[in-house]
RNA sequence: GGGGCUGUAGCUCAAUUGGUAGAGCGCUUCAAUGGCAUUGAAGAGGUAGAGGGUUCGAAUCCCUCCAGCUCCA
C-alpha cells in the first residue's frame, strides 16, 4: 500500500475508496444517473440517492459501513458551466454509516484522510459546524483543531434535509481549504474573520468535505425527534479535490478533463489557455460532452420533458459553444469517444454502450442542426421585410393591407411574424417602438423564434447584429417569465395526495397477499370505501372499493392489470372489475355488488377469474423472455421504457433509435418461441435489491422497490428481473409466441406487441380461415390469393375509370350543339350591341367532377358565351355555371349567377367569374332555378351596362 | 404536466383565403443520344393524420383525438 498522497485521478478515487475499506466499509459501484425507485428525484444528485432506503430503515443495507464514488448529475448549475466551479456532472466520493459510527469517527478519519493520507497542509483547513452543534465542535478541538479554525453556520449552510417535507435530517460539518496566500492570513482576533474572511465568506476557500450527521427525524409539524439508529452521510466532491492535488486552479486543468480539452483542441484548431472566451467555450463542449455522454449510457434518450429534456439542452448548448470555436460538425459524438476511453474503466456502461451513446450524439446534433437551419431562414425573414420594406410602417398607417406571403417555408414565417410585429407597434401608437421597428428584433420575435422554432436567442442576436439589428433582451426576458409562471400554475411533479387521503385516515396496514400460492382466500372486510368516502356496510348495487385483510388478487404494478373475479360472503356476492394499489401495497378491489350486503369485518372468500389470471400470467413471463430476446439480438441498451401486461396481448415499450427490420423481429420472435419450447423453469427468489442489482438483475427506473425484492430468473443469467407480477412456473405453458407489431412512439422509443397462447392461436385460427376464405371465393389455392386479390383491385379500378369516362363520354354527347334531345334551353342575349351566347341545360350527372367536365366541354364546344348546367346528385340540386373569358370582359361574372340561382334553391354558392357553382336542398327547385337563370344572367347584365 | 408551431403524391412544398388538389424531384413505359448521364413524350401515384361539427359545398372555419417539432415545469 502506497502512502505516497494520490496526484491522478484514478489515484484518487482508489485511495479514498481503499481507505475506507481499510476502515471496514463495504465498497459499492455506483448506482445509475437514472435513479432507480425514487420517482421523486430527476436525477441521480448526490452520493446518498441511492442509499436513502437504507438512512430511513425502509430496507436493510448490506454492510452497515459502506463507500462509493458515485456519479451525480445536478440540472441547477447547467448555465453556470464553463466557469470554475461549476459541473453538471460530477463524481461523489463518500463514507456512509447505517446506525453504526457516528460523529467522532467520521471526524476523526476525515483529518486522517485529508492530512495524512491525502497530506493536505492542517494549515490551511478550516470547520465549520451547525450553530449549535456543541458536540462537533468539541470532537475537533479533541482532535487538535484550534478554535479559531472553527466557524459556525446555520440551516443554509449546515443543516441539511429533510428531502421533502418530513424525514430524515440533521447538522454539517464542513471541511474547507484555503487556497490564498499563508502570509495574508488574518490575525485570530481580526475583525474580518467575523463574516468576511473564512469558510463560506471569502472566495480563497473551497468546500472539500462534507459530513452529514443524521440523526433527527422531523416530522409534518417540524418536530424533531432523535433517531434510535444515528447515519453517516458524507460527500467530497471528486474533480474538486483532485484540482487541489494536483495545485490546479481548476477542474479543467485537472487530469479528469485534459484528455477530453485536447479532443476539442484537436476537432477545433483552437488552443487551450491562448483566450479567456475560447477557453469558456472549450470547457462547455467538453463538459456538457462528457456529462451527456454519462446520461446516456445510462439509457437516457434526449426528449422533450423530464431527464431527456436535461439531455437535450446538454447536447444543444454544447453544440451552441462548439460553434463558437468554429465547429458547426458533429463533435459531441466524436469526443464521447475519448470520454469513453478516458473513464471506462470505472464505468463501464460508457464502454459496452459506446456505439449508443455515439448514434444517440449523431442524431441529436443532427437534428439540432437541422432547428437552427431552419430558425435562421424565419430570422432572415424578419430581417428581410425590415430591410425590403421601409416605408411599410408608413403604408399601413394609410391602410393599406401588407402583403404577407403564406406559406410554411422559414421565410415565409419570418415575413409574416416581422408583419404581425409591426402591425401591433402601429395599433398601439408606440411612435418610438415604430421608428426603432426597422432596427429592432422584438422580444416577442426572439421569444417565437426560440419557443417554437428552438432557436436560441444567443443566436438570433448574433445574426441579427451582422445586420445591424439589436434583440430587444428584455422583452425577450419578459416573455419567457410569463412561460415559466403558466408552466408552473400548471403544476410540476406528483400530485395524486388528495384522492389517497381516504386510504391513509382509514390508516390500514399494506394487503398481505396470497396470489402467488393461491386463487381463492378466505379473509374478511376490512373496509369499504364508497363514493370516495369510508363507510360501514353497502349494499346491491352499489359501487365499492373494498379492502381485505389478505387477498389473492394482485393489484395493477408494474405494467401488469389488476385481477378480476368475485368477493363472496353469506348471502352477497361482489364482482370485481380491478384491483388497484393506490396507496402503498394496500389492495383496493373496485367492484358492485350484485346480491346481498356487505359490512365492514364480515368474512368473505375471495376468489380470481383463474382463467384471465392465466392468461395474464402468460403474457407476464413472455415479456421477460421478449426483453432478454431484445437485449440479446438488438443490443444491450435496450431498456424497458414500460409495458402493459393484459389477459390479451402484451405490450413492451423499450429504447432503441432505428425500427427493428423484420429479420430482427423475427429472430427476437424465434429466440421467444425457443426459450418457451425448451419449457424452463421460472425461478422466483426473495433478495435484497442491493443484492440482486449487484448480481445483474435489471431493474425497470421509475418503478419503486422495497427492501425485499423478487426477483424471476428464466435461463439465467439470459433473463434476470425484478418484478413483483405473476408468472408461469415453466415458459412451456406460455404456448404459442407473435408479435403483431413493432412501431416506434417517439424519438429514440419503439413498442412491441405480441400475443401468446390461447390468444395466438385464436388469431392464427382466425387469419387461416379469412385467408382460406378469400382462397375459396377465388377459387385459387392460399398462396395465389395474394395476386388475384391484386389483380382483382386493378381490375377495379380500370372498371371504375371506364365507367367514369362513358358518364362523360354520354352526358357530352347529350349537350352536343344541334341536338335536341335534352331539356336543352338555348339562347342569346343582346345588350348593347353585345350579343352573348348562353346553353342552360339539366344533364343526369352522377357526381360533381361528371357535371364540371360536362360544362368545360360545351363551354369548348360555344367557344364564346356561358354555360349553365344544373344535376340533381346524391338528392341534392347542384349547378355549374361556366362563361368564356371574352364574355367575362362584357361583364358577365358566373359568381354572381351562381349566387342568384342558388338562393332560388335554399342554398348558396359562389365562385369566380369564369366558374362557379351552386348547390341547394330541394331536387324539385331544380327546373325552377335553371330556368330562372335566362333572366338572372340578363339583369346581372343590365346592371353592368346599366351605369 | 402546461404552452406554441406543423400534419396535402415516395421526397420538398403550392393553391385569387370556403368552390372540389397542383409543381419540382423521384417512379413506370416509350423514343432519341451515349463513359458517369442527358433530352423529349406519355403515364401511375391522394380516405388531404384520424374522427366529429358548421355549410348547398371543407385541404381551408370550429371541436376532439393522434403524431412530429419546440419551449417551459
Amino acid at each position: 500500500m502506497t502512502s505516497r498522497p494520490p496526484k491522478t485521478a484514478d489515484e484518487l478515487r482508489e485511495a479514498f475508496l481503499s481507505y475506507f475499506e481499510g476502515n471496514d466499509h463495504l465498497r459499492m459501484p455506483s448506482a445509475s444517473l437514472i435513479p432507480a425507485a425514487d420517482p421523486t428525484l430527476l436525477l441521480t444528485n448526490s452520493g446518498m440517492a441511492q442509499f436513502k432506503p437504507y438512512f430511513s430503515g425502509e430496507k436493510e443495507p448490506p454492510h452497515p459501513r459502506v463507500t462509493t464514488s458515485q456519479k451525480c448529475f445536478r440540472t441547477t448549475d447547467i448555465e453556470e458551466v464553463g466557469d470554475d466551479t461549476h459541473l453538471t456532472m460530477f463524481e461523489m466520493l463518500g463514507n456512509f454509516s447505517f446506525g453504526n459510527y457516528f460523529k467522532k469517527e467520521a471526524c476523526a478519519w476525515a483529518l486522517d484522510l485529508l492530512t495524512n493520507r491525502f497530506g493536505l497542509d492542517p494549515e490551511r483547513l478550516y470547520y465549520t459546524v451547525y450553530t449549535t452543534d456543541d458536540e462537533a465542535e468539541n470532537i475537533w478541538k479533541e482532535l487538535g483543531i484550534p478554535a479559531d479554525r472553527i466557524y459556525r453556520f446555520g440551516d443554509e449552510d449546515n443543516w441539511w434535509g429533510p428531502a421533502g417535507d418530513e424525514g430524515v435530517c440533521g447538522p454539517s460539518s464542513e471541511i474547507n481549504y484555503y487556497q490564498g496566500s499563508l502570509d495574508e492570513v488574518p490575525a485570530v482576533d481580526d475583525p474580518v474573520r467575523k463574516g468576511v474572511w473564512g469558510p463560506n465568506y471569502h472566495d480563497d476557500f473551497v468546500e472539500l468535505y462534507n459530513l452529514v450527521f443524521t440523526q433527527f427525524y422531523r416530522d409534518l409539524d417540524g418536530n424533531d425527534t432523535v433517531l434510535p439508529a444515528k447515519n453517516i452521510d458524507t460527500g467530497m466532491g471528486f474533480e474538486r479535490m483532485l484540482a487541489v492535488l494536483q495545485g490546479a486552479s481548476n477542474v479543467y486543468e485537472t487530469d479528469a478533463f485534459r484528455p477530453i480539452i485536447a479532443h476539442v483542441e484537436r476537432l477545433s484548431g483552437k488552443e487551450w489557455g491562448q483566450n479567456k472566451e475560447i477557453d469558456r467555450s472549450i470547457r462547455v463542449v467538453a463538459e456538457h460532452a462528457r456529462s451527456a455522454s454519462f446520461l446516456i449510457g445510462d439509457g437516457v434518450i434526449p426528449g422533450n420533458s423530464g431527464r431527456g429534456y436535461v439531455l437535450r439542452r446538454l447536447i444543444r448548448r454544447g453544440m451552441l459553444f462548439g460553434r463558437e470555436l468554429g465547429m458547426d460538425t458533429p463533435m459531441l459524438s466524436d469526443i464521447s469517444k475519448t470520454v469513453s476511453e478516458h473513464l471506462g474503466h470505472v464505468y463501464p456502461e460508457l464502454v459496452g454502450n459506446y456505439e449508443f451513446i455515439k448514434d444517440v450524439l449523431e442524431q441529436e446534433e443532427n437534428s439540432f442542426s437541422r432547428t437552427l437551419e431552419f430558425g435562421a431562414r424565419v430570422l432572415s425573414g424578419m430581417v428581410n421585410y425590415r430591410n425590403e420594406n421601409a416605408d411599410a410602417a408608413e403604408q399601413f398607417k394609410d391602410g393599406k393591407k401588407l402583403n404577407s406571403p403564406t406559406g410554411d417555408d422559414g421565410k415565409s414565417v419570418g415575413t409574416r411574424l416581422a408583419i404581425a410585429e409591426l402591425e401591433r407597434l402601429v395599433e398601439s401608437g408606440d411612435v418610438r417602438a415604430i421608428n426603432d421597428w426597422q432596427s429592432r428584433v422584438s422580444g416577442t420575435e426572439a421569444f417565437v423564434l426560440y419557443d417554437t422554432y428552438g432557436y436560441p436567442v444567443e443566436v438570433t442576436e448574433e445574426v441579427a447584429g451582422e445586420q445591424d439589428l439589436i434583440v430587444d433582451r428584455a422583452g425577450f426576458e419578459t416573455e419567457m417569465e410569463t412561460q415559466r409562471e403558466r408552466s408552473r400554475a400548471a403544476g410540476g411533479f406528483g400530485g395524486n395526495a388528495e384522492s389517497n387521503r381516504v386510504y391513509e385516515m382509514l390508516g390500514v396496514e399494506d394487503t398481505p397477499f396470497t396470489g402467488y400460492e393461491t386463487l381463492v382466500s378466505e379473509t374478511s372486510v376490512s373496509a369499504i370505501v364508497k363514493n370516495g368516502e369510508a363507510v360501514d356496510s353497502a349494499n346491491k348495487g352499489d359501487e365499492v372499493e373494498i379492502i381485505l385483510s389478505e387477498t389473492p388478487f394482485y393489484a395493477a404494478r408494474g405494467g401488469q392489470v389488476g385481477d378480476t373475479g368475485v368477493i363472496s360472503g353469506d348471502g352477497v356476492e361482489v364482482t370485481i372489475t380491478d384491483t388497484l394499489a393506490p396507496y402503498g401495497h394496500v389492495n383496493v378491489h373496485h367492484g358492485t355488488i350484485t346480491s346481498g350486503s356487505l359490512s365492514k369485518d364480515d368474512g368473505v372468500t375471495a376468489s380470481v377469474d383463474g382463467e384471465r389470471r392465466e392468461r395474464i400470467r402468460r403474457n407476464h413471463t413472455a415479456t421477460h423472455l421478449v426483453h432478454a430476446a431484445l437485449r440479446e439480438i438488438v443490443g444491450s441498451h435496450v431498456r424497458q421504457a414500460g409495458s402493459v401486461v393484459d389477459p390479451d396481448r402484451l405490450r413492451f415499450d423499450f429504447t432503441n433509435m432505428q425500427g427493428l427490420t423484420r429479420d430482427q423481429i423475427k429472430a427476437v420472435q424465434d429466440r421467444v418461441n425457443e426459450k418457451i419450447r425448451l419449457n424452463r423453469y421460472v425461478e422466483v427468489h426473495w433478495t435484497t435489491y442491493g443484492e440482486a442489482v449487484e448480481e445483474g438483475a435489471l431493474a425497470f427506473f421509475g418503478d419503486t422497490y422495497d427492501n425485499e425484492v423478487r426477483t424471476i430468473k428464466i435461463d439465467a443469467p439470459w433473463s434476470y428481473e425484478l418484478c413483483g407480477g405473476t408468472h408461469m412456473e415453466q415458459t412451456g405453458g406460455i404456448g404459442m409466441f407473435v408479435i403483431t407489431s413493432e412501431t416506434g412512439i417517439g424519438s429514440g422509443m419503439r413498442r412491441m406487441e405480441a400475443i401468446t397462447g390461447v390468444a395466438s392461436e385464436d388469431a392464427i385460427f382466425e387469419r387461416f380461415g379469412a385467408l382460406d376464405e378469400i382462397a375459396l371465393k377465388f377459387r385459387v389455392p392460399v398462396a395465389d390469393a395474394g395476386d388475384r386479390v391484386n389483380s382483382l383491385a386493378n381490375d377495379l379500378s380500370q372498371a371504375r375509370k371506364q365507367v367514369a369516362q362513358l358518364e362523360e363520354q354520354l352526358l357530352q354527347a347529350s349537350v352536343g350543339g344541334s341536338s335536341s334531345n335534352s331539356s336543352a334551353n338555348s339562347f342569346d342575349i343582346e345588350i348593347s350591341d353585345v350579343s352573348i351566347h348562353v346553353e342552360v341545360n339539366e344533364i343526369p350527372a352522377s357526381n360533381f367532377g361528371a357535371l364540371r367536365k360536362t360544362g368545360d366541354h360545351l363551354k369548348n364546344q360555344i367557344g364564346k358565351g356561358v354555360v349553365v348546367l344544373g344535376s340533381v346528385i346524391d338528392g341534392k340540386p347542384m349547378v355549374v355555371v361556366m362563361a368564356t373569358d371574352d364574355v367575362v370582359e362584357a361583364g358577365i361574372h358566373s359568381g354572381n349567377i351562381a349566387k342568384a340561382i342558388a338562393s332560388m334553391m335554399g342554398g348558396g354558392g359562389g365562385g369566380n367569374p369564369t366558374v362557379a357553382q351552386a348547390g341547394g336542398k330541394n331536387a324539385e327547385q331544380l327546373p325552377e332555378a335553371l330556368a330562372a337563370s335566362e333572366g338572372i344572367i340578363r339583369d346581372s347584365l343590365s346592371g353592368k351596362t346599366g351605369n
